[in-house]
DNA sequence: CCCTCATATCGCATATCGACGATTGACGTT
DNA sequence: AACGTCAATCGTCGATATGCGATATGAGGG
């Protein structure tokens, strides 16, 4: 098995960080979420990795109809929004979902 | 009564814009809505305006540490995603939500 | 060791965003 | 008709986003 590796790799994972309390924080917090999801490729990663329960790496580049570059530069956004996480194992990089972040993310729509 | 004007102006909505079936389509509704939400002065908007069932208008204004045309332009993005419908009522603007746009917002969320 | 594969990062060009002040347009009031 | 008010639009500016190719980096394999 070489063409699509889906190998484990991601730890359980927090259960949900805490909602936000404070209502201005909560606005930024839902904000900066939203941002990360607000493109196309960025959903699609995002569904990606959670229907994948385990990690994909560079598969996401082949399903995706951008550069290796710009793939990279979308999941450092998703990164750095907490949404995923990324994780070396061997000479490829894992990718996984934050589970807790799209929880939250979801709380924080509902509770709009 | 001047100060604070909550006027009765918001039609009853259509209940639902269809759920777009083809995943790509639903990719991009889900993006175009989040990134619409993908500001604080949006988010709070939004909250303001499911929270007053009625419609505000320069009250959002006055509620936001913005000026008056950066709070037009968020208005301006949040009705081009079709989340808020503005309607002129008078020599005011009345906003209201969408509701169909936020259900519709909340459900693609909650399907990710 | 060198070489390759898989990612990340850099640098660049273009486009859009975010904020503002100033202007315009629409509407009531006087 | 002239005025004042409210809101949208214009023009501008710096900052950020988006895409790409080219280049670094790092881990393994020969």
């Amino acid at each position: 098995m070489k063409t699509s590796t889906t190998t484990e790799c991601c730890p359980p994972a927090e259960p949900m960080p805490p909602v936000p309390t404070d209502p201005v924080e909560a606005n930024e917090h839902l904000a900066r979420l939203a941002k990360a999801i607000g493109h196309p490729a960025r959903v699609a990663i995002v569904r990606m990795l959670v229907r994948h329960e385990g990690c994909i790496v560079g598969d996401i580049v082949d399903a995706l109809p951008f550069a290796q570059s710009t793939v990279s530069q979308h999941l450092k956004q998703l990164k750095d929004a907490g949404l995923i996480r990324g994780e070396v194992d061997g000479p490829r990089v894992c990718y996984c979902v934050e589970p807790g972040a799209v929880a939250l993310f979801k709380a924080l729509v509902e509770a709009l």
